[in-house]
DNA sequence: GTTAAATGAATGAATATTCATTCATAATTT
DNA sequence: AAATTATGAATGAATATTCATTCATTTAAC
């Protein structure tokens, strides 16, 4: 393609930017619902999320730096409507907890609005560091360990029989 | 100061950037040890540390930025030596978690490599939302409720009496 | 008065953007 | 259906812009 070529179909550079994350994130969320409803406990819920989550970002690795760094930027013009994505993304997440909540598998007392960020945090430095190391190890196989976390903590809490 | 006067002091820009993290690498990881000594069990550290952490990216908004965006960036030269930092970082929460692994305050079967990424990633996160709020919250405040997630995790385990 | 430090306009390499032109295809005319 | 004309997507050379870096000159220090 010849340079001018892309100015016939984006206003400039950002616009690009914007244009394709708004693309790929319809595809990727309706993706995402799709796997959250096909389970019926949160917990699944959420394990079929972060390992779909985990999976596009290892199908599409350059969309993966693209938006590692842009996320992480301020002062960019379209900062806000790229996070204007990650918060859908947090939307799922709030939506699942909540249900964890009223069938009595998480925990009532929690800042959600924290363990949003807390969930999205872990999996993006999970994404950040297979993109770090080259990409060399499966991505996915991740999920499972970080829900372990996500759901039982670190802490040695000794269960009821 | 005037454009040039910055070349009479570093190489180039990138050695702007490296020498300045490696300063502040040192100041702030001598906080960080001093603070994690300060505490004898390990659950105690891990919450010193992440308090320190977040109170010191607090005070230093503009070493938050540049940290955030320097090291969500794929491709750059000065990469390697910022994640060294990153790192270091990470090595203390290992401390950490193998001694208590050892106490008995935390699960003995845990993916250590993945763990410490988990805790970078939530606290890293939380950074990035105060950023991206323009600072207006206390940061520090969420160290506890950071810390709670950590050991108990979101799922509701009924606890022993 | 000599040395050292600071200045900021000038540079140029990298890259973002424009626009006159080309050319294959479609539509219209004979 | 052959010839003519219109269309608009693609091109890439030309231009605009950004920004790290330099250096001749000025200012300050001793």
């Amino acid at each position: 393609m010849a340079d001018g070529t892309i100015y016939l179909y984006f206003k400039n550079k950002d616009d690009i930017l914007v244009q394709f994350f708004s693309y790929k994130a319809k595809q990727v969320f309706d993706l995402f619902r799709e796997e959250v409803f096909r389970a019926e406990h949160a917990v699944e819920k959420l394990r079929n999320l972060v390992r779909r989550h985990l999976d596009e970002f290892q199908r599409d690795r350059n969309m993966a730096i693209v938006y590692q760094a842009e996320t992480h930027q301020n002062c960019r013009s379209v900062e806000p409507q790229i996070r204007e994505m990650a918060k859908m993304y947090l939307d799922i997440v709030s939506e699942i907890v909540e249900q964890g909540q009223a069938d009595g598998s998480m925990r009532k007392d929690l800042y959600l609005s924290l363990v949003k960020r807390f969930i999205l945090g872990a999996v993006d430095e999970t994404i950040n560091h297979w993109l770090h190391s080259g990409g060399k190890y499966d991505l996915v196989s991740m999920a499972d360990p970080l829900i372990d976390l996500f759901i039982r903590g670190i802490g040695n809490t000794p269960q009821m029989q």
